[in-house]
DNA sequence: TTAACTAACTAACGATCGTTAGTTAGAAAA
DNA sequence: TTTTCTAACTAACGATCGTTAGTTAGTTAA
């Protein structure tokens, strides 16, 4: 099983005996766990929570479905594992942008940033938190609190670009919608360009997003 | 059971036997498999089509799940009512403003145009249309001929507007994909909003995605 | 008045779901 | 060498899935 990131060598040693290695860029071994999740968020990705099944995830990986609760609790537990913490990055991550101290445009340059960078780091996961946070039971009031405290804090930037006279007086719960449903759909569009594309892509994006794209 | 659109009215009659009457503003009777679909969108909307089931469907007609068999096929069928409809209707949207004679420019504004009026006229089904179309069976492969063509077609747009130096030449398909997932996911945020607020969304969002936020 | 139709119902089918219990072979620890 | 641990397995549970068969009350057409 190759990935792009992950590089698994499996050795058929003895009788039937396997060994997986299991490692990415920086050596450190990916444990059978973070597979499960790995495998599962392509694959929620691909159908939606809802859709996949615990058969499905575990013929993905050459074993029964009963195997994978040696190693994680539930199926939701495994949507949780996926969402959350992605939404925490997010959160955190505008908190910081929001109060440090650049223009606003700076800021916003900022947010496209870190989109970017999220979204390659974990183009699966993007899917299940954008497609699939509803099926969250626990965990689901937490979800949203993050998500709203992530929009206040735009919009908070948005408005003190308005207001300092940086940005074009429009709506800015409008111009939010327009730039945050663009950035959300970033997993969808980023293929597995290498940094340099990447960068690319940002400076593109960038001036799309605040200068448009009329002449 | 009252919709924003729909008035239906319930009357009681002699000993349990039900009347509805059921009609839009147009006083066009809905049919109960139109309120089939209507009620099955809606509930897709909220948590997907998988997760969807018929009894959820029946529930919220008040009836058993066995009774939607007299009206519908199959479940797959509700999807590909709901599906296939919009989406020919933007590909034959996107098809006659590809092929008239206007500057590219405005060309760009009737395409937000046709997505806010398809998108307000149908929030569910777009719902539908951008998160359950791979769960299509049979008519998987023709959904996607009709979103292939819709996007060459749009590609075309962007292209003749950057070579007439209408529109800054960044990649045409970094700009379709900015604009696109922006108007794709305008179900989600057009809340009920009358016509004269359509219209001043319409007229933001333009000024948005075509003049920029920058000043 | 009678026959045919409509749209609901009850009951149940086989398939599949997430999950649990108990077992086992090999690896690691003692 | 013996014991413990790990991670797979088989088998199966109860719940729920989409769907079908057969029935029935009331409406419409003949």
């Amino acid at each position: 099983m190759v990935n792009n990131v992950i590089i698994v060598i499996r050795a058929i040693v003895a009788n039937n005996f396997l060994v997986n290695f299991a490692f990415d860029m920086e050596n450190k071994i990916e444990s059978r766990k973070e597979e499960i999740i790995r495998v599962a968020a392509k694959l929620f990705k691909e159908k939606g929570y809802s859709a996949v099944t615990m058969r499905d995830i575990a013929k993905t990986m050459d074993i029964k479905a009963a195997s994978l609760y040696n190693h994680i609790n539930s199926k939701q537990d495994i949507l949780k594992d996926i969402i959350i913490s992605l939404a925490e990055q997010f959160t955190a991550g505008m908190a910081l942008i929001k109060n440090s101290e650049q223009k606003c445009i700076d800021k916003l340059k900022a947010i496209i940033k870190l989109h970017i960078d999220l979204s390659s780091q974990n183009i699966y996961g993007m899917a299940s938190l954008n497609n699939d946070w509803m099926h969250l039971e626990d965990q689901l009031s937490y979800y949203q609190k993050l998500r709203i405290e992530y929009e206040k804090d735009f919009r908070s930037v948005l408005e003190k670009g308005i207001e300092d006279g940086e940005l074009v007086d429009v709506k800015p719960d409008v111009m939010m919608f327009s730039i945050l449903t663009t950035l959300r759909s970033l997993y969808l569009w980023i293929p597995k360009k290498d940094d340099l594309e990447l960068q690319n892509l940002s400076d593109s994006l960038t001036q799309i997003l605040l200068q448009g794209i009329n002449k």
